[in-house]
RNA sequence: AGGCUGGUAGCUCAGGGGUAGAGCACUACCUUGACACGGUAGGGGUCAGCGGUUCAAAUCCGCUCCAGCCUACCA
């Protein structure tokens, strides 16, 4: 058989994933199996029009691992795709074309505009699906779903309905996030705090009165009145008296409507009782402003006193509620000021307006002081503009009741969070949620149902005809012309209900019934608040019942400096080009590789080369028995380990034994998500175990010119060996494993469905294991001797072997050709006792003494240091473990294994120490 | 400001009460008919520091110091 001599990723992925999927393998009715269990899973859905980075390659990778390795053995597995219209990314994408041609989506209307996104949608979108084929995603492509669909957009409208008859969703006029980029509402998760080096303020405002005149000498007036530690925010000068305020936004002064203090400071006692009954005056408005005391204010920060915008913060907002205060909007949603400030203001950029407050202040001599300051400033995530916080009118969905079922569920245990560490996270939001803004002024994404009369009536319904029908129901005439909200929802309303609306769902679908729950959610950290948590609150409060039982939080992948891959940073690596360069089964063995308990990853070049290199010794150890099989391969059927042709000998019963514990192993690492562990077990099997020691041994039988029956054994007990191995690793690396498979006797169409070998317990063999590490330790000290004293390896050496019982003889007496093969010993005698004799190298393992006639090739001296070394090294364990046997409290209090192994161990030790001591007296 | 996670070989990380592990890098030897993307042998670590629990601590518990991340309305 012709077969490359390196394995070619580019010759073989190709060809794979069409005939997977046109076979319909992924499909869960592939398994007809009536009674077999369902495994389901939906995968996080991409924006639509995205392609796919770092993360969505480790995260699918994952995916595919889990679904792969259920569906091998024997479940009935879903794997639902789909993407996410991503209402502002993709808007915004559309609108910069726009843009490019001076359109302006207001001039096209919305109709339109609609259209054009649907238009480019459908032009550009699929690059994800694509690279999924690639990466090799077993997902359910006849399944897949879009959150715009006809089905999901009806789960939307409905779930709104519903939530808004129940009270939960409401409209009304909050303070909420714009962002003056995007000129939409955004919640508070869109909202980046980003650390900003700012001005901190400090404004006198005049008590009782209007100034008439700039005042002189009130800044140190003020600087001597807060010297060293003391603090004081009341000024009484010749030019009467102020207090003082420090802000970091001067302009919002224009819309201040109180002074808040600390009731505190406001007794009779405290430090600024004197203004009580009293108002400021504020400056370059005139409005008079009541003094206010509420407990947020700190005493400690700045003077004492704030000066309350109930307008534009969040914090007077919830002041002004309290304190009955007046709401006067001075910024626009344009971010400038509007005609409720004074004249000269309005039409001001929001910073432009700061620079002139400043102005006019200082002017005014009400300056008092500039500090720098460094403070948290909140961002808008898409498009990078500081947020203003507003007053505005928006739909709001009520949180703190739904919350309440999801953290129970995850308390009980119906959800689990894998690693366990990230249900704080989880948690930890949940406990202190707050109301989410669901409205967007937006064009792209579902459109808020609800309707408004001439009279300003509010009906929410699930098309305008039922809207009709509740207005009468409301005793309202319902012929009156009805105006649609003009709102959309936040995409995340709609990936809220991803587990159960792609199912179905309102429809009592036959997959609803049987997909949901989903089995496990594979996800990234950083969208547990976005879309877990939400997802939980939906799930258990439209279907009662959690929407996964396990949620795997996939690491992060950082770069191999160990950075955030990030596009400021220019450090983004495309997972294709890596794919590509690599081989798309070894990006994917090495990110499972390195998919450890920890919350992050990076991703080094190295961790690639070593899964590359593995892929290559797959390829390299089937190509060796394709190329040396023949005989055995012409049999199309697959291969049973039981042949009447010779029995198992030692090596065999071994490899058998071993790769039924690492079929065990791999079987319960997956069902813990212990990736790392599983791709770690499979590594060290293949190449140390199958590799370096089956082949190895087995290499004069596979390779004998006239292959007796005992040859033939061997090749059939090999190839059974090696196509089990292949369906071990085929989650991980789907298509060198096809590849490969197809060549080799088996049964099925593809490996893809084959099964995925359950471990046989009776195939475990812990004998077979411990005789074969003793002629594994044989060889290597042999080999060790050799390396040692520089032997070349094409001389050929005699070895005497004095093993420590019968069982090593019967061992090394049956082992006897493969060790002087493997160790290159042309004369290996097994003796009871080593003769002393000059120029001998010896060496001694717990089961066997070893010496090598050396004659005039030893360095004395080297010899002794060896021999020295390994002494020390011995005698440091043997004192230790002396210690710790001298102490009667070890012998009463640890476990009896522990005494016992130890005690072995002892005598084991002081028998090699023994020995080691002749040795180098002998020389 | 609070919280979380981590500090183990030169690098990236496993492990986790009872002889310190892997991959890469490093050293020496090997063009042995599966593979130089390879083989063989080897060097390298007071498991951040201090204290405690324990017969026994890299592992459990405190504290300290570093690093990273998340959350937060101090104007």
């Amino acid at each position: 058989m012709e077969i490359p001599k390196a394995y070619e990723p580019k010759d073989v992925e190709g060809r794979w994933y069409p005939f997977w999927e046109n076979s319909g393998f992924f499909r869960p009715e592939a398994n007809t199996n009536t009674k077999a269990k369902v495994f389901s899973m939906v995968i996080p859905p991409p924006n639509v029009t995205g392609y796919l980075h770092m993360g969505h390659a480790l995260n699918h990778t994952l995916q595919d691992v889990l679904a792969r390795w259920r569906r091998m053995a024997g479940d009935r597995v879903l794997w639902l795709p789909g993407t996410d219209h991503a209402g502002i990314a993709t808007q915004m994408v559309v609108e910069r074309q726009l843009a490019k041609d001076g359109i302006n989506r207001r001039d096209m209307g919305r109709e339109k505009f609609v259209e054009r996104v649907w238009e480019w949608k459908e032009h550009s979108g699929g690059t994800i699906q694509k690279q999924m084929r690639i990466v090799g995603d077993s997902v359910d492509w006849s399944r897949e779903r879009f959150t715009m669909d006809d089905g999901l957009s009806n789960a939307v409208k409905e779930v709104f309905v519903r939530l808004y008859d129940e009270g939960l969703i409401y409209r009304g006029e909050y303070m909420i996030n714009w962002s003056p980029g995007l000129q939409t509402a955004i919640s508070d998760l869109e909202v980046e705090m980003k650390q900003v080096k700012g001005k901190l303020y400090h404004i006198a405002y005049p008590i009782g009165r209007e100034l008439s005149a700039p005042v002189a000498g009130l800044a140190e007036a003020y600087a001597a009145a807060n010297e060293g530690e003391q603090k004081n925010g009341l000024l009484n000068t010749e030019a009467g008296a102020f207090i003082v305020v420090a802000t970091t936004r001067p302009e919002t002064m224009l819309g201040d409507t109180a002074i808040a203090m600390n009731p505190e400071d406001a007794t009779t006692a405290g430090r600024y009782s004197a203004i009580n009954g009293q108002t400021a005056v504020l400056p370059l408005v005139g409005r008079a402003l009541p003094f206010i005391q509420d407990e947020v204010v700190e005493k400690d920060f700045g003077t004492g006193f704030v000066k309350v915008t109930p307008a534009h913060d969040p914090n007077d907002f919830a002041m002004g509620k309290r304190h009955n205060l007046e709401f006067l909007p001075v910024i626009g949603k344009d971010a400038r000021i509007t005609d409720l400030a004074p004249e000269k203001y309005r039409g001001l950029d929001r910073y432009e307006a700061r620079k002139q407050v400043v102005a006019d202040l200082e002017a005014l001599g009400l300056l008092l002081r500039v500090d720098d300051y460094t403070h948290n400033v909140g961002h808008c995530q898409r498009s990078g503009t500081v947020v203003e916080p507003l007053l505005s009118t928006q739909w709001f969905m009520r949180m703190k009741e739904l919350a309440e079922p999801a953290i129970a569920a995850v308390r009980e245990g119906k959800t689990k969070f894998v690693p366990e560490s990230t249900t704080k996270i989880y948690f930890n939001w949940l406990e202190n949620i707050q109301d989410w803004c669901i409205s967007r002024q937006l064009w792209w994404g579902h459109r808020i149902p609800a309707w408004y009369t001439p009279d300003g009536d509010i009906v929410v319904a699930r098309d305008e005809q039922e809207a009709r029908e509740r207005l009468k129901a409301k005793g309202i005439d319902p012929t009156v012309t009805l105006t649609e909200d003009e709102d959309v929802l936040d995409t995340w309303f709609s990936s809220q209900l991803w587990p159960f609306s792609t199912l179905g769902w309102p429809a009592q679908t036959e997959d609803l019934q049987r997909y949901y729950p989903t089995d496990v959610l594979v996800t990234a950290f950083d969208i547990i608040f976005f879309w877990v948590a939400r997802m939980m609150m939906m799930g258990l409060k439209f279907m009662g019942e959690v929407p996964f039982r396990t949620v795997y939080i996939n690491a992060l992948v950082l770069d191999p400096e160990g950075q955030k891959m990030s596009k400021s940073k220019g450090n983004v690596i495309d997972p294709l080009e890596v794919f590509d360069k690599y081989g798309t089964d070894a990006a994917r063995f090495a990110l499972t590789a390195a998919s450890t308990a920890g919350l992050t990853l990076s991703l080094q070049e190295s961790k690639l080369e070593t899964a590359r290199n593995f892929a290559n010794k797959i390829w390299n150890a089937t190509r060796f028995v394709l190329l040396n099989c023949d005989d055995v391969l012409e049999e199309q059927e697959p291969l049973s380990w039981e042949t009447h042709l010779s029995p198992p000998e030692l090596a065999d019963l071994w490899i058998l034994s071993r790769l039924n514990r690492i079929a065990l192993d791999v079987h319960n690492a997956l069902g813990e998500y212990r990736f790392h562990e599983a791709a770690d077990t499979l590594y060290h099997f293949f190449w140390n175990d199958f590799c370096d020691w089956y082949i190895e041994l087995s290499k004069p039988f596979v390779t004998a010119k006239e292959p007796t029956d005992r040859d033939r054994a061997v090749k059939r007990r090999i190839i059974y060996v090696l196509e089990r191995s292949l369906r071990l690793l085929h989650p991980l690396m789907p298509y060198l494993t096809e590849e490969l498979w197809q060549k080799l006797p088996h049964k099925g169409e593809t490996i893809s469905t084959a099964d995925f070998v359950a471990h046989n317990s009776a195939q475990l063999d812990g004998r077979a294991e411990r005789e074969m590490s003793l002629v594994i330790e044989v060889i290597s000290k042999l080999r060790n001797l050799r390396s040692t004293f520089n032997i070349a390896p094409s001389v050929q050496l005699a070895a005497q072997i004095a093993p420590a019982d019968i069982t090593a003889r019967d061992v090394l007496t049956s082992m006897a050709e493969h060790i002087k093969r493997l160790a290159r010993i042309n004369d290996l005698q097994l003796v009871d006792a080593i003769a002393a004799q000059p120029g001998l190298a010896r060496t001694v393992l717990p089961q066997a003494e070893i010496a090598v006639p050396l004659a005039g090739l030893i360095d004395f001296d080297k010899e002794r240091a060896r021999l020295q070394q390994t002494l020390e090294k011995l005698n440091k364990e043997f004192d230790g473990i002396q210690k710790r046997l001298a102490n009667p409290d070890f012998a009463a209090r640890a476990a009896a294994d522990v005494v016992q192994q130890t005690r072995e161990r002892a005598t084991e030790l002081q028998d090699q120490i023994a020995k080691l001591k002749a040795m180098i007296e002998a020389l």
